[in-house]
DNA sequence: CGGTTTGTTCTATCATATAAAACAATTGTG
DNA sequence: CACAATTGTTTTATATGATAGAACAAACCG
């Protein structure tokens, strides 16, 4: 099975960051702040559509009774499988990671 | 600036380790400990080709003089670059990492 | 009712990832 | 010394992912 990449990553883990808030441009402004630069609104729905259809998030619309401007959010939420493929990655990475050679400029 | 990529990440992680001992096929071989699978070699040597390409890596063909079976070695080191690199996707996802909700199945 | 705000979907394009086959260079052996 | 075996890299082809930007949608407010 492969690994999530690393946009797939880090969109999870804003996700499950933001909670009951996670809908898409929250998570599109939690994904600058950890990058440090704005991505485009495809950059972050196109991949979070995927992540849905192959079953690491759920996803609903908001209630029609929400009261404020714009049109209704689309919220979205980790899964089993999307937790799981988060512990897989935290794994590997770790493992890549530990008993390294020191990296000049750490 | 774009982050690396999950592979470049991991394929420049294992050149870093295998230090003085870092060719295509030895690079193949920690991958697969790595992702517990093994890939294609041009899942190796092409990504490898560009991280050369883009900066990240130097590389050098092994000296002909070399004693053993089969063709030469090409031989691959981290550059200052790709060090810097490495340090950005570690403090990124140091970041991403930080601070949340436990995860389940953790 | 039309402008403003907030949000999502669509369209198009480029970059990456991956497998598998082809090719290359060297050694050992009958 | 031809040629099988070994070790390694390059090439070819295709599927998937990343990204920007425009278009569209839905709600509020005056």
């Amino acid at each position: 099975m492969a690994l999530l990449t690393r946009t797939e990553e880090l969109l999870l883990l804003s996700v499950w960051r933001l909670q009951s808030d996670a809908y898409g441009l929250a998570v599109r402004r939690h994904m600058a702040e950890l990058l440090s630069r704005n991505l485009s609104v495809g950059a972050i729905y196109i991949p979070l559509e995927r992540l849905v259809k192959n079953g690491f998030l759920h996803t609903r619309e908001s209630s029609p009774t929400d009261k404020r401007g714009g049109r209704r959010k689309r919220f979205y939420n980790l899964s089993g499988k999307g937790m799981a493929a988060l512990n897989a990655v935290r794994d590997v990475q770790q493992k890549a990671w530990s008993g390294l050679p020191e990296l000049a400029f750490a």
